[in-house]
DNA sequence: AATGAATGAGTATTCATTCAT
DNA sequence: AATGAATGAATACTCATTCAT
C-alpha cells in the first residue's frame, strides 16, 4: 500500500551520500524543523552531526544549498509518483468510486507524513520565505498533480459521484479536508486522544457528502 | 455586520502608542510577515521605521518583546469577541440555519483576514517555534471559542440541522474548510483570478453537505 | 574621640542636595562598590534612586563627576582633618608616646573605615584608572597628611621612641601594618570570627617593636 | 634562586597556544591592567592583538574566560609551587633563621612581581568582583600556602624566634609588611628613587624586631 | 527640578563562510 | 574528504548623554 512511499534514509541514500553528509542532513532536519531554518546555525547542525563547521559547506555551498538538498528531493520524489501511480489505478478502475479513492490517498499520504514529519514541517514553513521553493513546489503540484487530478475529477464527475463544480474547486476541498485531518492530527494536536479509524471514516464522508451534493441520498 | 474588527490601526492606537512606537509596530509586522521573525533583524526594523535601533528597546525590552506586542492583542481581541457575539445570535434565533451562521462567519473572518493578513501571516508562521504563542492561542481558541462553539454545534444537532458526530469533528471540519479557502484566497494564491462569491457559495454548501449527511435532501 | 568623624550623611548633606540628589549619591555608592564604576550603569543608579535617567545628569554632568562627587569630598574632608588635629595633640604633648598616637590613630581610622567601607572601597578600586583621583590623592595624602607626619616622627625620633630611619620608611611601615590589619578586617575577610582587641594589641605591639629596633628592650 | 619562577611567555607557552592566542592574551593583559576588566572592550583588545574579533571567542567563550585564563594559571602555577619549595628548605634547615627566611621570600616575591606586574595588578583589581577569583584565591592562598606557613611560624616559634602571638597574626605582618613594601615600589610608586637595597633591609629589620618581641635585644 | 523618550555609538557575542593544512 | 582556525560583518541589546516637555 504504502511501497511508493521511501523512507528517510533512502531519501538520503538515494544519492550516495557519506557517512558525514548523512549526519549532517538528519541534524539539519532536526533542528531546522524544531526551530526553524533562520534560527539554525551551521555551527550547531556541525556540533549536533559530530561534524567540523568547515565539512558542511564542503557539501553544501551555503546554509540555504542544504535547505534546499532537505526540502527539494521531497518535492521531487514523492509528491509526483504518487499520484501518477494512483491515478493510473483510478482510470484503469482499480478504484470503482471516489471513496476508495479517497480513502487510499489519505491512508497513503498519512503514512507519508508519519515517515517525514520534520521534513514536511520545514518545507511547510520556510516555503512562504524562499521563492524557490514556491517555484519548486508549483511546479511539481501544480503541473504534475493538479493537472493529473483534474482528468480524475472529471472521471468521477462523468460517473456522476461527484458534483457539477470546477475542478480547481474539488481539488481545494479535499486536499483542505485531508490535509486539515492529517495537520490536526500529526503536527497541531498529535498528543491528543485520537480515534484514528473513526476520525478517518467521517472525514472521508464529509468529503463524499459535500462533493455530492443535494441529491447524495439518491445513491 | 464586520462592525466588530478592528482595523490595524485602531488595534495599535488601543494602547497609547507614541508616534515612534507606532512606526516600529508597523515596521515590524512588515518584516515579521515578509521574512519571518527571526530572519529580520532590529537594526533593519529601526531604519524602516525611521528611529534609532535603541528607541526600539526602550519600548520593547527585547525583539521576542516586540514579537508578542503584535500578535498576542490580535489574539485577544480579535478572535474571541466575534464568536462570542455570533454565538448569541445564534442561540437568539439570529441565525435560523446552520447556513446562514456558516456564511456570516466566513464573511467576518473574511474581512478580518483582509485586514490582518500581515498579522495573521506572523501569528500563523511562528506559532511553531514559541511555546508562548502557542499556549496563548490555546487559551483563546480552544478555551473560549471552542468551548462556545461546541453548544452551537449541539444546538443545530438538536435542530437536526447536522450529523451526528462528536462537536470536534465537526469543528474540525468547518476550521478546515473555511480556512482551506481563505488561505488559498488571501495567503497562498492570492494572485489567481478569484469569483468570490461563487467559490464562498460553493464552500458553504460544501460544509452543508458535508454535514448534513446521508439524508441531506430530506430537507 | 571620633567626633571628627562624619557620618555619610553629614558628608552628603553638607553640601546642599536635594532629595533626589542624595538618592543619586547612595545608589551610586552601593553599585560602584559592589561591581565597579565602570561595570555599573547610570540607568542601574537611576532605578535603583528611584529618579529619572535624565536627573543624574541635571546634577552630574557626566557619570565621572558623580564618581569625582562622592570619593573628592572623602579625601577633602576625611583625610586632612583627622592628621591636622591628632598631629597638633602630639606636638601639645597629648600623647607623650608612640604607643598611645598610634592606638588613636588605629581607632579612628578603624571608625572612619566602617563608617565609609563602601566609599573607601571605590576609592581604592578606582584610583588606579583615574589620574585625577591618583593626583587628588598625592595632593591630600602626600603634601598635606605625609608633610605633618613627617614632623611626627621627627619628634619621636627626637625623644628616641622611633630608630633612626627615613621618616618615608617609617611612614610605609605603619600605613602597611595598620592598613594591613584594617583591610583584612573589614574588606578581605569581614566575616571571619575577629578578637579585635587582642588583635589591634598585637598590631600596636609589632610597630612599637619593630619601630623601636634592636635596643626597644631597654626601655 | 628564582628558578622556579617562570616568565609569562613560559606560562602562555606552558600550554600550546596558537601565535594568534599568545597575542590576544598579551593585548588584554595589557588593556586590563591599564584600564581594567570591564573598562577593556574585546574590539580593543582585538585591534590591539592584530586580530579579528571573532578570533577572541573562538578560543575564550566569553570575555570573563579570558580573564580567567590570564589570571588563574598565575595563582595556580607561581603562589603555590615557591612556598611549597621554600617551606622545605626551612625545614631541611637551609634557613637556619627567620631573617634569612623573609629576605628569600621577599627577593622571590620581588622577581615575580617584576615579572609579572601587569597580571598581579589584575588580579588585585579584579578580585573584589569576581566571586570566582575569590574562591580560587581562598583554594590556592589559605589551603594551601596559609597551612604551611603554619607549620614554619611554630616551627620558628618552638626555636624562640617569633613571639608567641597566633599563627594568622604572624601571617598577617609579614604579609602587610612585605607586600605593602613592594607595591608602593612597584605598583603606586615606581617612578620614586627607591634604593632598594636598604628598603629591603629596613623592611625584614622592621618585621624581625616587630615579631621577636621586647626580648628581641637579647639575641 | 524633573522627567523619560530618543539617540547613535558601542557592547559582547554569533554568524556563515573561507582557507591553509 | 575533512578539519578547525580565522574572519569581518552582523546580531540583539546597552550605554551615557541630550533635549523637549
Amino acid at each position: 500500500m504504502s511501497d511508493h512511499d521511501l523512507k528517510i534514509d533512502e531519501l538520503i541514500d538515494g544519492e550516495d551520500l557519506t557517512e558525514k553528509q548523512r549526519k549532517i542532513i538528519i541534524s539539519a532536519i532536526e533542528s531546522f524543523a524544531e526551530k526553524g531554518f533562520s534560527a539554525t546555525s551551521t555551527s550547531e547542525i556541525a556540533k549536533k552531526a559530530g561534524v567540523a563547521e568547515g565539512t558542511i559547506f564542503r557539501h553544501y555551498k551555503t546554509k540555504k544549498d542544504l535547505l534546499l538538498a532537505i526540502v527539494a528531493p521531497m518535492m521531487a520524489k514523492f509528491v509526483a509518483p504518487f499520484f501518477i501511480k494512483d491515478l493510473k489505478k483510478v482510470l484503469d478502475q482499480d478504484y470503482e468510486n471516489v471513496e476508495d479513492f479517497l480513502r487510499a490517498m489519505l491512508e497513503n499520504r498519512r503514512e507519508f507524513l508519519i515517515k517525514n514529519l520534520a521534513t514536511v514541517k520545514i518545507l511547510v514553513q520556510e516555503i512562504p520565505f524562499h521563492p524557490e521553493l514556491k517555484d519548486l513546489f508549483k511546479e511539481h503540484i501544480a503541473l504534475k498533480v493538479y493537472a493529473l487530478f483534474e482528468k480524475l475529477v472529471e472521471h468521477y464527475q462523468e460517473k456522476d459521484q461527484i458534483i457539477q463544480i470546477p475542478a480547481y474547486s474539488v481539488f481545494r476541498m479535499i486536499f483542505s479536508s485531508i490535509f486539515g485531518y492529517l495537520i490536526a492530527r500529526y503536527m497541531i494536536m498529535p498528543e491528543a486522544d485520537w480515534d484514528d479509524e473513526a476520525e478517518t471514516e467521517r472525514t472521508i464522508q464529509f468529503i463524499m457528502h459535500g462533493l455530492a451534493g443535494p441529491n447524495s441520498s439518491k445513491k
